[in-house]
DNA sequence: TGCATATAGATCGTGTGCAATTGAATTGTG
DNA sequence: CACAATTCAATTGCACACGATCTATATGCA
């Protein structure tokens, strides 16, 4: 092991920790999404949609802390491949509202057991899979609340 | 707070806490590398670098949990930036070896700070810090090793 | 009402990530 | 030695991310 004890030390760096497990976690949701046909990014918009369907594009973003520069193409892909439909608010021309489609609606099912099968290979308990999940939230949270001053 | 339960609930999924942290993690560290010119990949191109020089890509790619594919164009542009040589190793062309130039050396004093500023929001305590970027690089492990097979 | 301001989404440019392919160089095996 | 298999880096194509900018629409306030 090099670096063991320094602030710039690889392994002592919480961020790329977080920044390779993340990828790392994306590569084995790859073998499950692909044959769905969806990214991991526009899964976590169908999880989305499928807790609360029709929502603006705004909504989304808030909810997956991404903006419309990585939602719209994201989004048209989407509708492009029947999963959800895009309309102008009538109320409100500005925004643009999401939903699903009835393709997109059963998909669900197909992605119901995804977690279970990732979930497999981490050899953490429920209870430490929540625990971890929490922390890392509230963790993203701060990020997320300091980054605006 | 939608969707308490399910498998498909967004706020129970481990791997979306760590997708979207990462990347507040990665917004929260832009704000100190710009003035560097530098991106976060970079950054731990060169982190890794800083603690052993003259790498080949492979070697640099095993530390990062990524590819050539990846490696090779970020790694010319931080020679285009002149923080690094690529050069084609004489004992076996196969291989690049990359070296830190003197300028890619001397960015490591700007960098020692950017750790302890970005730590400054997290609310966590060394040791929890410490503890959490034990739990979640061992988790990284566990999907990396799964991806073998 | 009228006009400055704010908001939502689209667009553009740059820089990752990664699978798949290619091509060069090396290694293993008979 | 020959030659198939392997290894390494580069390349290509696609899909994010995100800052910056643009346009259309809506809101606030005098």
């Amino acid at each position: 092991m090099t670096g063991k004890t320094g602030a710039l030390a690889l392994d002592n760096q919480l961020c790329f920790a977080l920044y390779s497990a993340s990828h790392a976690f994306g590569r084995a949701y790859r073998r499950f999404l692909d044959p769905l046909g969806l990214t991991y990014p526009q899964y976590v918009v169908l999880l989305v949609l499928w807790e609360q369907d029709d929502l603006t594009v705004k909504e989304i973003g808030d909810r997956l802390f991404l903006d419309s520069g990585t939602l719209t193409p994201l989004l048209k892909r989407l509708e492009a491949a029947g999963h959800v439909r895009r309309a102008r608010d009538r109320k409100d021309e500005r925004q643009v509202r999401i939903c699903l489609t009835e393709t997109g609606r059963a998909l669900r099912e197909k992605a119901e057991a995804i977690p279970k099968n990732v979930g497999c290979v981490l050899g953490l308990s429920l209870d430490e899979a929540r625990a971890l999940t929490a922390q890392v939230a509230k963790l993203r949270g701060r990020l997320h609340d300091s980054a605006k001053s």
